[in-house]
RNA sequence: GACCUCGUAGCUCAGCUGGAUAGAGCAACUGCCUUCUAAGCAGUAGGUCACAGGUUCGAAUCCUGUCGGGGUCACCA
């Protein structure tokens, strides 16, 4: 089934085409759903139609309107407001989605395509480091990659949820030699960790930085040395360093160590990313690839495509290309980081050969990932047009930035904890517990405190810095993941109730007038919306624009279920159209949360 | 310094491929539970869409400039 919008355009097209002995753009014609202080279902912009020179827009919006009356069956009429064409469709045309949806699925046609046609897609989201918890960014992060995900699914793509750990490297080096100092034989089993082993880690980063400071301040003292002079000379640097170098050189007792605690680490995430319902299908660590991207730079080298700079260090020119000079491989001899990158692109390919892949990481990596690209493209990889940096913007807090090293961050565990006794308490609050088991209510409030969190994350434009207001994260009125699921609940009760007053499904011959009455009509054309909404929201990696969508309907949702009495004992056929209503409703609800990697409880 | 990005109600955000009188939520104030769940609905109040120019029938939306916030510009990751 097309699009409304592209069927109004064709038949705009061919009409005036057919008048005019002209070619119209299908593109030029505007269409827009119309205001709602107008008479009218869509509308034609025909002040868009300018360039073409027809003559006189409102005599043009005429002309049109009669062509399109006789054209198209599902007009019934039209008026011309200035250059605008408002169109009135046939409620017949209304009546004939709810029928033909009563009975959708989400997993059904109407919420899915097959656009996709079972391409592969990869998406790497995630990318923790081993030295501290998952904090605030990490969730953003975690939530839209997650999205990304299940919205390509439902688009017909085979998507592989991947996660890149950065599990070497000197911030490691930095929590193992804390620990070596100042926590030995403190394992995450001791209080106050608890089992909690990221924590203990990120302690000892913590620690680190203030070991650091203190041998600095001491030296500066004692010496009259500057500080750049006092970091180079410091005990704790010149240990971190040398504990990298022995990493490198596969010291068995510094790699003991550190295998060690990084299992503490991914330990602990694994804990949370279930939490959290985000699975991942495959897990790379940079300790694995640090160095495979070096036999492409010499490969590229001696294709020209990298050249040898004076000073010995490989690289490739992109002055061209106004940016500068990327060095892939040190004159030491040694690779970078967008080396190591360069190998993992390959790698990912061998492993899945997947013709899109996506990268979800921070906006303050935009240039590495542009300059990346770049180069993928000019060694001639095939798979590099398919490449997508989802570049996403902080999240700051009231307070100001997010520092690990001050000890500002606010830790994805913690949070997920509190909104979720949040959601408890306001449960029992609210008196809802009635009939609930102690474990029925927990359940509900994991729940709906997931549901408010990842819902205040995703609801925001991902390109945008976001402000996480702790307060509203864990509200659940108004413009909010638990009032969507709320709106789900009571179409769920009313099936409840439908199926026990036994009620019958709306059939073609049901009474049309009285089924679209203007009480329904805004719901319903909400709800005809889904599988447009969902291809922009694909189609510009935007989970926010689902999240909003789903609000909408919820908002249109709760008004048609105040204005009208679904379950009529008197008017079957009416009640019957309500209910389809309220059940398509139901499940685009729930296909939008699920979208967003949020589950639906049946009461609340 | 150069480049990127953002600036919409007291606060958080929609709207931005140019279209009709700029929308929500929170906070404030008013109403509405004998009814399919009031975690709801309806209403009041709140705006020079940062500012100044430009483009045109029409600009929150496009262009230029100014101011303000954030980011990036390594042989760090």
């Amino acid at each position: 089934m097309l699009p409304i919008v592209t069927i109004l355009q064709e038949a705009t097209a061919t009409a005036l085409n057919k008048h005019f002995n002209q070619t119209i753009l299908l593109s030029e014609v505007l269409v827009q759903e119309t205001r709602k202080e107008f008479e009218g279902d869509y509308t034609i912009v025909i002040f868009s139609l300018n360039k073409y020179k027809l003559g006189n827009p409102a005599a043009i919006a005429e002309l049109l309107g009669s062509l399109l009356l006789a054209s198209c069956d599902f007009i019934v009429k039209y008026s011309v407001v200035q250059g605008f064409l408002n169109l009135s469709f046939h409620n017949n045309f209304w009546k004939k989605f709810i029928i033909e949806h009563q009975d959708a699925d989400i997993n059904g046609d109407f919420f899915n395509s097959k656009e996709g046609n079972n391409k592969k897609i990869l998406v790497e989201f995630c990318s923790p480091n081993t030295n501290k918890p998952l904090h605030l960014g990490h969730l953003r992060n975690l939530m839209l990659g997650d999205s990304i995900i299940r919205m390509y699914r439902a688009a017909g793509y085979e998507a592989i949820p991947c996660c890149l750990y950065n599990d070497r490297g000197i911030a490691i080096c930095k929590s193992m030699y804390a620990w070596t100092k100042r926590f030995n034989g403190i394992t995450p089993e001791a209080s106050p960790y608890n089992g909690k082993g990221d924590k203990l880690i990120g302690d000892c980063y913590v620690a680190f930085s203030r070991m650091l400071e203190e041998e600095i301040m001491e030296l500066m003292n004692n010496q009259g040395i500057s500080k750049e002079e006092a970091e180079k000379i410091a005990p704790s640097n010149l240990a971190i360093n040398e504990m990298l170098v022995k990493w490198e050189n596969n010291d068995p007792e510094i790699r003991a160590l550190w295998a060690t605690m990084n299992g503490w680490v991914y330990e602990a995430n694994q804990k949370i990313y279930e939490k959290l319902n985000i699975p991942f299908d495959k897990y790379y660590y940079e300790s694995d690839l640090y160095e495979s991207g070096r036999d492409i730079a010499y490969e590229a080298l001696t294709k020209g495509i990298f050249t040898r700079r004076e000073d010995g260090a490989i690289g490739i020119d992109l002055t061209p290309e106004k940016l500068d000079f990327k060095v892939l491989v040190r004159s030491n001899g040694t690779t970078v980081y967008m080396t190591q990158d360069l190998g993992t692109a390959d790698k990912k390919y061998e492993d899945f050969g997947a013709e899109k892949s996506v990268y979800v990481v921070g906006n303050e990596q935009e240039y590495h990932f542009k300059v990346l690209f770049l180069i993928l493209k000019k060694l001639g990889r095939t798979y590099s047009d398919g490449l997508f940096h989802l570049s996403y913007g902080m999240v700051n807090l009231p307070t100001g930035k997010m520092k690990s090293r001050e000890g500002t961050t606010v830790e994805a565990e913690d949070l997920i904890d509190e909104v979720t006794t949040t959601a408890y308490e306001n449960t029992i609050e609210l008196g809802k517990v009635e009939g609930m088991s102690e474990e029925d209510v927990q359940r509900l409030s994991k729940t709906l405190g997931l549901g408010a969190l990842k819902y205040f994350l995703l609801k925001v434009d991902p390109t945008k810095n976001m402000l996480f207001d702790p307060k509203e994260s864990v509200d659940l009125h108004g413009h909010t993941g638990p009032f969507i699921q709320y709106s789900y609940t009571r179409t769920a009760s009313v099936k409840r109730e439908a199926t026990s007053r036994n009620s019958q499904p709306l059939k073609m011959e049901d009474k049309i007038e009285e089924v679209i009455a203007d009480s329904e009509k805004a719901l319903v054309k909400t709800l005809y919306k889904y599988p447009a909404l969902l291809h922009e929201a694909i189609y510009s990696y935007n989970p926010s624009i689902i999240a909003n969508y789903a609000y909408e309907v919820a908002r249109d949702y709760n008004r048609f279920y105040h204005d009208c009495k679904i379950l009529i004992a008197d008017k079957p056929f009416l009640s019957a159209a309500r209910l389809a209503i309220s059940n398509i409703t139901g499940q685009t609800l729930k296909k939008c949360l699920d979208l967003l990697g949020i589950e639906v409880p049946e009461r609340m």
